[in-house]
DNA sequence: TAGATTGTTAATCGATTAACAATC
DNA sequence: TAGATTGTTAATCGATTAACAATC
């Protein structure tokens, strides 16, 4: 018998998609979503119901191509001649990066940086909740800094364990970040956003970590100033 | 006479470049330099004077062939076996970035956030010093904060004029950015460096601007969590 | 209907990675 | 010399952009 044609890979179909296969979205992409988002609800405030792909990317100093790949991503389909409704987008947005749902954190240093991060009331609209914080600063310990409860480094483990959180914020020096990321995975923590100078590493390959870096921001700014001159 | 190659362009040979011409370097690549310095400052105090581009890339958790491709960016060449000069290297990158000249700031808002970059003496190592700072607060102008001056906002203009500022940091909140930005410009600013989560504008296409945005780095993490559920 | 706008496929561009030659 | 490592060219991969069909 001639079986030209094996079950599975029939000559001219392509594969078919596992159902539960990640989709793998585009970093870019989904970094610009939240400036979709804060810009649409400005338009939102300001009543817009509508508003077409064209006009989001003169606004936001993108081409009108990449506006509608960004947004196809959120699944909300625009309708020609009108555009998109502000509202189902925003929603959309915040179905599609998690943030409708509330996410547990805690914060470790609160020197300057750990104090602004603390007390930025924006971050609520993301889903993050900053539950409390730890420091090694006696000063500091048992009192209430931006409205959050500051405790010592020590108890953070177990407070991480008990109140299941999710977001480890990690504010301290260069040389304590990888203890203090060591202490957050020993404690079950999901991710990591560093704000330390440093590179940290898990074992857990499960554990998500977030590099936030200035220099690199400033270095690219930098380099152009240079070029300018 | 048969003249088969006008001059300029001969057969099998590349254009002669313009000396002037600008590089156009990989902004991910610049990005990465700041990594790059911090690792091989810590490097050059712990006493190593060379180091393979292997071993940077095992420590970074990168690819050796990026860390190659990377370190080519500043000229400077290692030798076979032995790796890159430490100091030569740290050198090539300050210079490469313009790290090595001092650039004068000004920073608008003296809020957390701008408290925490105004005191962050991180900033010193890469060439930028902020020299004064300004906010509308009365009960902040005409105080030292963090050990900085700090002005009332109507006296930027000036300020920036006299002392010849070429970085203008912009951490006062999202719906004064763009104003800020404007008097900056007016007043001869080179660079901006945006902390406001709006996007800023501006008609002299001079004028450089980076802007800082941690929602969407909080995204691209908030994403992943969310996939990971 | 005509025209504006979305949605999608294909082309382009740029960064990363692979392969390997050059070098000490 | 042999082998580790750099340097460079080519292949691959992924994001952006261009072109255009589909839709209201």
């Amino acid at each position: 018998m001639n079986n030209e044609y094996p079950r599975g890979s029939l000559k001219g179909f392509p594969e078919p998609k596992e159902l539960s296969e990640p989709k793998g979205f585009p970093e870019p992409s989904v970094r610009r979503l939240p400036i979709y988002y804060h810009y649409l609800q400005q338009a939102k405030e300001s009543g817009t119901e509508f508003i077409s792909g064209n006009q989001i990317a003169a606004d936001l100093d993108l081409s009108p191509v990449q506006v509608r790949k960004d947004l196809e991503i959120t699944e909300v389909g625009g309708k020609p001649k009108v555009g998109y409704e502000v509202i189902s987008l925003l929603k959309a947005i915040e179905v599609f990066l998690g943030w409708n749902e509330i996410s547990p954190a805690v914060l470790a240093g609160v020197g300057h940086l750990g104090n602004a991060i603390l007390g930025y009331n924006g971050f609520k609209e993301y889903g993050l909740n900053i539950a409390a914080a730890f420091d090694d600063d006696f000063s500091k310990i048992g009192k209430l800094i931006r409205g959050k409860p500051v405790y010592s480094s020590d108890a953070m483990e177990q407070y991480v364990r008990e109140h299941k959180i999710e977001i480890g914020i990690v504010t301290v020096p260069a040389q304590s970040a990888q203890s203090v990321a060591d202490t957050m995975v020993k404690a079950g923590i999901k991710a990591i956003w560093n704000f330390a100078p440093v590179k940290i590493t898990v074992q857990n390959s499960k554990v998500l970590i977030q590099h936030e870096n200035l220099a690199s921001s400033f270095a690219v700014l930098s380099k152009k100033i240079k070029e300018n001159k």
